[in-house]
DNA sequence: TTGGGGGGATTGTGGAACAATGCATCAGAC
DNA sequence: GTCTGATGCATTGTTCCACAATCCCCCCAA
């Protein structure tokens, strides 16, 4: 016992992670408007810290994309554009193709993949619409986590949490309830079959439609915010 | 005349990004070997600013991939593992193939892969082996620039930072010098007449072979550190 | 409408100090 | 000889304070 390599690393926090941590759970969780500042001197009173370490932790999270750092303005919680949508679906069909293929041919292990496709189905049909999109997004996690890219992850990673910034926006279409569990499964077994061609186009065909949708409320809460009406895009959406 | 939106803004360094800068260059140049601790006083004093600053911009070469952090202990020129390598190019098979895909579907302007192509061509045969890398890597950087998504740009552009952590330890194969053109011309042709799916399988050979280059070099180049002989990676790769 | 001038809030930067940590070294015990 | 523990040193981690630089807003005058 205790004769192996250093793998079993306890993780202490520095301050800065753990004001890090502190805000970019606020922010992933909604509890930040979109376009709320960040005051640096209110951040360090609120947690009892240095301002200098607080100024880290934001700035990593602007490098993470939860944050956007206008000069000598200040920090604000981003407010996702319909253009920032499809960056993103363009950097997470580039992602997600690649570890879908990679596990189609491969065949790594599936585990972490089936266990959260099991919480997606045990999710109660009277649970928080969010549940759902929580464990839809794991499931996306779980397979490029299995690939065992950690790089691949990392960007992964990030760009959910992007993309969870516009998750709020988000209206519940129940007719999804039901399809978002066999949307999945059919991907999960076109890729536990080796189909890797049969995969990436299921998993391109659901992530256009997520991406459509998020453009689609993004466009929405975006008319609210400037109370105006709906705009061309959002009618193009409809149509 | 300037009616237009905020497209032209000037750029104003702060001195953390003059610091992170000038550092990203010395990394980026091999100025730094891999394994040098970068002490923050130390800097701080080289470049007349405050430590503060020297440790913000720091980490965000960090979380770039440009440097290590090891808590307490310092910062640190990272040395590529084959492992980092083999990551490296799952991301970047990811990143490149989807902007090629893209780029051979949908049509983009190629004005920039052309010009970054010439630039190649017109590197005079004795020229430096590094002048023939940096025109490689910027074919594939407009490349991905060409889709026009900027989190897809920024992605490609880190990783490749990190790639050219372990370029130094490239050695020069003179038969590529020939190879290497026509690579590109192939692919290049195969974009523009969008052909995806030749495009990609063009590509992913291309970068399969590049990584393996790489994975080459720096088993070796680890060798040399640990003045040990070569290691069986090594040898499974020759054979 | 344009231009200018405070005023206030916030970020940007600098300086100093001290605590916390990790590493190397050395002395001592079994 | 090898393990244990103590000591000192270098470097990072964190805090406090101060002040310059910048931006935004409001008011006012031409």
């Amino acid at each position: 016992m205790f004769n192996d390599a250093p793998v079993a690393q306890l993780h202490r926090v520095s301050t800065v992670e753990a004001v890090a941590n502190a805000v970019r759970a606020l922010i992933l969780d909604g509890d930040l408007a979109p376009g709320t500042q960040l005051r640096e001197v209110e951040l360090a009173r609120h947690y009892g810290v240095a301002r200098h370490g607080v100024r880290l932790s934001l700035h990593k999270l602007v490098q993470e994309g939860l944050l956007r750092h206008h000069a000598n303005r200040g920090l604000f919680v981003p407010q996702l554009t319909e253009e920032d949508v499809a960056d993103l679906h363009t950097l997470r069909c580039a992602v997600e193709s690649e570890a879908v293929a990679r596990l189609a041919r491969q065949g790594q292990p599936l585990d972490g993949v089936h266990r959260a496709f099991a919480t997606l189905e045990q999710i109660a049909p009277e649970a928080p619409w969010r549940d759902l999109i929580m464990a839809d997004l794991g499931i996306h996690r779980a397979v490029v986590d299995a690939v065992g890219s950690p790089r691949l992850t990392r960007v992964h990673a990030s760009l959910i949490g992007e993309l969870r910034l516009g998750l709020a926006a988000l209206a519940e279409k129940s007719e999804k309830r039901r399809t978002i569990v066999a949307e999945h499964r059919v991907l999960i077994d076109a890729v536990a079959g080796g189909c890797a061609k049969q995969a990436t186009a299921l998993l391109r065909a659901h992530l256009a439609q997520a991406a459509l949708d998020l453009a689609q409320a993004v466009a929405v809460s975006k008319d609210v915010l400037t109370h105006q009406g709906p705009t061309a895009s959002l009618l193009v959406a409809e149509s």
